[in-house]
Formats: C-alpha cells, sequence, structure tokens
DNA sequence: ATTAATTTTTAGTCTTATCTAAATTTATGT
DNA sequence: ACATAAATTTAGATAAGACTAAAAATTAAT
C-alpha cells in the first residue's frame, strides 16, 4: 500500500511525463511538488525500488507501467470526484481542486466504482480534463488553444489549461462555461490580444486567456 | 491543523470517555487504538499542549470542550460519510466502517455542511448510531438492549452496539435491520437465550446477541 | 577542451509518530 | 502497612519524509 506521498510524487511525474512517456527530471519534480530536489531524489529512489519508476542517477525518473497505472488512477479519483463535488454538492469549479485533493488518496476499489457508476461514467472532470478509465487509459481530445483559432473562426469552449482558482473566476465574470460557443472577431498583431463574441458580445482577452483555454472548432 | 494521528486519539477518547466526560486510561486508549500505552503517553502530552484534553501523570485525559468539539466534528463526518455510502453507492451496512474510516479525515466545511444537506439532514447513521450537529451536539434516544426486554414484549430494532461487519453479517441473514420489529417469546434463565418472532416467524437468539442489538419499545 | 554554471546527489539533521525496555507511580491483597 | 502486581511514564531507537549544505556529475560556453 502506498503512502500519500509516494502517491503524490507519482501523480507529479504522470503530469509532468505525459502520462508516464518521457523522463521528468528531479528539479521540475521538485518544483511541482513544491519541494527541494534532495527530497525529490530520496522519494524517486524508493519508487525505483518499487518498481513504479525507472530512475538512472542524474537522469530523473519516468512511471513504469505499473506506476502509470497507480498515477492514473489518483488522477481518475480526483476527477470523478471534482465531478461529484460539482453535479451534487454545488461546488463552483474553482473550489473543487483543493478538496480533490484529499479525496484522491481514498482508498476502495468499489467506493470509486459506484462512485463512477453513481455519477454515470462521466468522461471529463468539470475544468473539461478527460477521466482515465480503470485500466488508466485516456481518451484523446481533439482541442486546441483559442490562440490558435484564426479570425472569423468559432468554436466551443472545452477545457482549461490553467486551472487556478483566480482564472476560472475570470471565465465565470465572463460567463465562460464549458460548452460556451466563442467566435474570434479579431486579433491584434501587437499584443496578440483577441476581440470575441461571447453570448451575442464583444469581449477583448489578452494573450494569457488565449493561451489558457481549450476549445474544439 | 490537526494530524490524522490527533484527530483519531481525540475520536478514541471520545469514544471511551462517554464524549468527553469522564477520563480514560491510557491503557484503553492503547487497546481502542491498537497501539502501545507509552505512544498513547506521548501523544496526550502533546494534545494537553494543544488543550483538547486535560491530562494529570497516571491519571488519564479527559476531553476540553475544545477538544471534543473537535472529536464530535471527526464522528459527525464519519457518520455522514456512512449515509452516503449506503444510501447512494450501494454500500451495505457493514462495509462502510473502513472507507468511512478514511474519509472522517478530509477537512472542509464546506464538503461536510453539503454532504449534509444532500443527504437531507440525517440523523442516525446506518447502524443507528446519532450523528452529531455542527456544534457537537447528540440527540439522545431511549434505547435499550433487547436483553432488558421483558417476555411477550415487542419493540423495534434501533442500533447496534457491536458493529462488527461478522455481527451485521448475521442479522443481514436473519432479516433483521433497523425498524424491523421484533417481539420477544421467551427468555432462557440458564444460557440467557431468547427465542423471537421475526417476521412472523420465531428465532433463537443467544445472549451475545441480545445484549448488543438496540430496540425501542 | 577546459572552465563555469547548473543540476543532481550525498551526508547529516529534524519532526512526527511509533516501538521496546526500564523506571516509576498507583493500586491491591493479605 | 508493606510487598507485589498492574498501570503509566521515561529514555532511547527507529522509520518516513522533509530540510540544508556540501560534493559530484552533467551541461553549456567560450
Amino acid at each position: 500500500m502506498l503512502s500519500l506521498a509516494e502517491e503524490n510524487y507519482l501523480k507529479a511525474i504522470y503530469h509532468l511525463g505525459k502520462f508516464g512517456t518521457i523522463s521528468v527530471s528531479t528539479n521540475a519534480i521538485a518544483e511541482q511538488m513544491q519541494t527541494k530536489a534532495s527530497s525529490v531524489t530520496d522519494m524517486i529512489k524508493k519508487l525505483a525500488e518499487k518498481d513504479l519508476v525507472i530512475y538512472k542517477r542524474y537522469q530523473g525518473a519516468k512511471l513504469t507501467s505499473a506506476g502509470n497505472k497507480i498515477a492514473a488512477s489518483v488522477v481518475r479519483k480526483h476527477r470523478l470526484w471534482e465531478v461529484f463535488l460539482v453535479e451534487h454538492l454545488s461546488f463552483s469549479w474553482d473550489e473543487v481542486h483543493e478538496v480533490a485533493e484529499q479525496l484522491e488518496h481514498i482508498k476502495s476499489e468499489k467506493l470509486i466504482n459506484q462512485l463512477d457508476a453513481f455519477l454515470e461514467f462521466p468522461t471529463h472532470d468539470p475544468h473539461g480534463d478527460p477521466i482515465p478509465d480503470k485500466n488508466g487509459q485516456i481518451q484523446k481530445t481533439d482541442k486546441v488553444l483559442l490562440s490558435q483559432i484564426d479570425e472569423a473562426e468559432s468554436c466551443m469552449c472545452v477545457g482549461v489549461k490553467d486551472s487556478s482558482s483566480e482564472f476560472l473566476k475570470y471565465l465565470d465574470k465572463h460567463k465562460i462555461a464549458l460548452g460556451t460557443e466563442l467566435k474570434v472577431l479579431s486579433k491584434e498583431s501587437f499584443d496578440e490580444s483577441m476581440i470575441l463574441e461571447v453570448h451575442q458580445k464583444p469581449l477583448s482577452i489578452s494573450k494569457v486567456v488565449s493561451n489558457n483555454l481549450f476549445v474544439k472548432k
């Protein structure tokens, strides 16, 4: 049985390493985990002992398939709980992360399978991120950043890259949610800002915003 | 913010000390927590430092009102989660304890208040135990052990004293659940066994059973 | 290709929560 | 009341996970 700390490290490597495909540097993990590189070295050695990561000194860590499976299951739990919080307990999408960080570590196969069924097998969390299935598989979507959309094109908001509370509240304020239709009225090359049409009204957004909003054409 | 271990100690003292009214011995806590007396001494010193228990050397520990409040809130969370698991995730009453032991430590005021509302403010958990309110108050019930019921009297099952999986499965097997009507047909003074009428059929039960089932006349 | 800068690891320390073994205090029995 | 038993506390160790500071390896720059 893995400790909370071990699960969090696996999750960090999972997120940084594109779901276990590439090696992640000690420093990158340290930054993600808000800890020190020396602590990371200790932990990845321990995870390597358990065959959850492949570790070569000075070369960073990469998830094994066992490690990937565990990391994906933690992410699965996190995202399912987020759906529960939003759909049934009236949480807003900027409030769920902190609580889901705790709930993702609850250990019970039955709990998570029943929760999945109770939620009617959702495929995406409230931020538009895909929920891994029982085997850790995630379904790929063809989402692109809003900044990639050309002038005069329309698209639909399907996810966020930055899921910080600040950004989510900004989107709420401007009535942008998952499923919201957006049309690019114009793009300003000088500062890469855009003018959108949202709910029949124009809205000017900066590059920071268009670079953190995923859309589907 | 309290650690998981600290919360568990407070909960143990709460259960053993009748909700904070009486002092609990080091050994009793050690047995309840499945740990050693020396570990208990260390911890209750620490809790005393934080003014959550009153500790006098060689005299055991007693919850302060602050400690009682925290312990009650942990118990509240435990029991609310149990209700959720049974009512919405198809858990049976003998399966909920282990998972609720984990869920009770999730920290979020909003989570527990919303969960309470979602469950429509239940007053008792699936084993008939009362759920403390936000202020830690529990409503007293006039339940009594089945062994106290006289011959020819009828009563209703309202709770269990032993909530082990084994006992709960025994009750399931004999179709005894909360709300089930029971009539004492006869009592055997030799071994203190009883013959009940349950669902229009006779059922012989031992003293162990009648001493672990709460009923209301 | 060597030096300089950066990254990573090692060594040693700290905290929390646990343990064992020994010492101390309280309770018990005659 | 006094010896002994039982309960409790103290002292010293251990393991997990974190940290700092110093050493080592890698990468980058000239």
